[in-house]
DNA sequence: ATCTAAATGTAATACCCTATTACATTTTAC
DNA sequence: GTAAAATGTAATAGGGTATTACATTTAGAT
């Protein structure tokens, strides 16, 4: 007994000994991570991660001070990715525009990776998290991107506002089809088609007053 | 004991008798959805529930077959208002558009009843309950009202990517705006006048393809 | 090198929530 | 008026959060 085979993840250690993990700290972000993308963050509890991990239940709050703080954690590495995918996808070479590689890589991001997705921008205690913090920097990194990309205008203002409108379509896409809530004819159109439209919407109301 | 007084819900029951409260699940349903106007779907337990009504715990499962199909009922009742909502809408009188009313309307619904709006549209377990039923039809009934609204067009598909792109973009506004993620320059543009612009922008769109 | 403080982990516990089961009481229909 | 259906209860098993007191390791100061 104590001691068992398991196909899964064996709770070895992989610290220095057997009472103290290692590094549980990033197990903890890693393995909470892998669950919410693969079947978003509300599968994520302590109690699974620690069995996973082969501590104890407590374990986990010697490094957060509750579910909460590590979620936040993990919305903020995904913002992070975000950036990073917005950023990689600005450098691909192709025969679009900048902005439709932005806005196609919002799209893929919000689709593929909808775990990570929704915890990014449903969760309602990130709300309070949110004010000078980290995540706040990484969401408005990510909107400074897409002005640079669309380059300067006379008017700044009338700038922002078709960027912003810009990206609420695009999450409206994004929410939308994750949920299933896409109007009827929609789901005859492929997403991809209409993210096309929207940023050749955008791309006309730029040229309007640039 | 066993009888105490509170300023809150007193325990006694409406109906005819001290066992059987009448009509549980009504009230189920009713104080259920006053608690998602308040505070939202995450706070709605069966326990909390049992417990305002003065019934045990065990109760509610005589009604509901789980905690999710009643929060069901309650979207599938948001779906219903909020259509409701758009045919109100379009009947005041004002000097806008019709097109504008709807939109309007769908964003004050959004941002006020935000509960709701958030059961409705963010409800994950909502999404296999939907195919075919009373919820998938609340739903488009939605959608044909605004197609309705923005009248014929020869070219029927060119009308749908209108409404579509008007639809996910005023649900996205809603969205970032719940959650406090709205990019930096629209916290200082007010979302009336950004839905205001969405408005303009389909309906000069509209205007080239009617 | 040691030994003490900080860091990290555990066990035990209290509390809340879900859901089921066996049983109790009303209501309804015949 | 009584049997079946509907509705409610108590008891229970199971899982989750979070805290507290205690155990073990690690690391830093001397």
């Amino acid at each position: 007994m104590g001691y068992y085979m398991s196909t899964k993840q064996p709770p070895a250690r992989k610290g220095p000994n057997s009472y103290h993990h290692g590094d549980l700290r990033e197990a903890l972000i890693a393995t909470a991570m892998e669950m919410v993308e693969r079947q978003g963050a509300e599968i994520v509890t302590f109690s699974a991660l620690a069995k996973k991990l082969g501590v104890s239940q407590a374990a986990p709050y010697r490094h957060f001070r509750d579910r909460d703080a590590l979620l936040t954690i993990l919305a903020t590495m995904g913002f992070l990715a975000f950036t990073q995918t917005f950023r990689k996808a600005l450098k691909v070479k192709t025969d679009t525009t900048k902005l439709s590689q932005l806005v196609h890589a919002h799209l893929k991001f919000g689709t593929q990776r909808s775990g990570i997705y929704r915890l990014m921008f449903e969760s309602h205690y990130l709300h309070d998290a949110l004010i000078g913090s980290d995540l706040q920097q990484a969401v408005d990194e990510n909107f400074n991107l897409l002005l640079e990309t669309l380059g300067p205008t006379p008017d700044g203002d009338a700038r922002d506002r078709v960027a912003i409108k810009l990206t609420v379509a695009v999450h409206g896409v994004v929410m939308f089809a994750e949920h299933g809530f896409l109007p009827p004819k929609t789901r005859e159109i492929s997403l991809t088609q209409l993210v096309d439209e929207l940023v050749q919407d955008a791309e006309t109301a730029f040229a309007a007053i640039v």
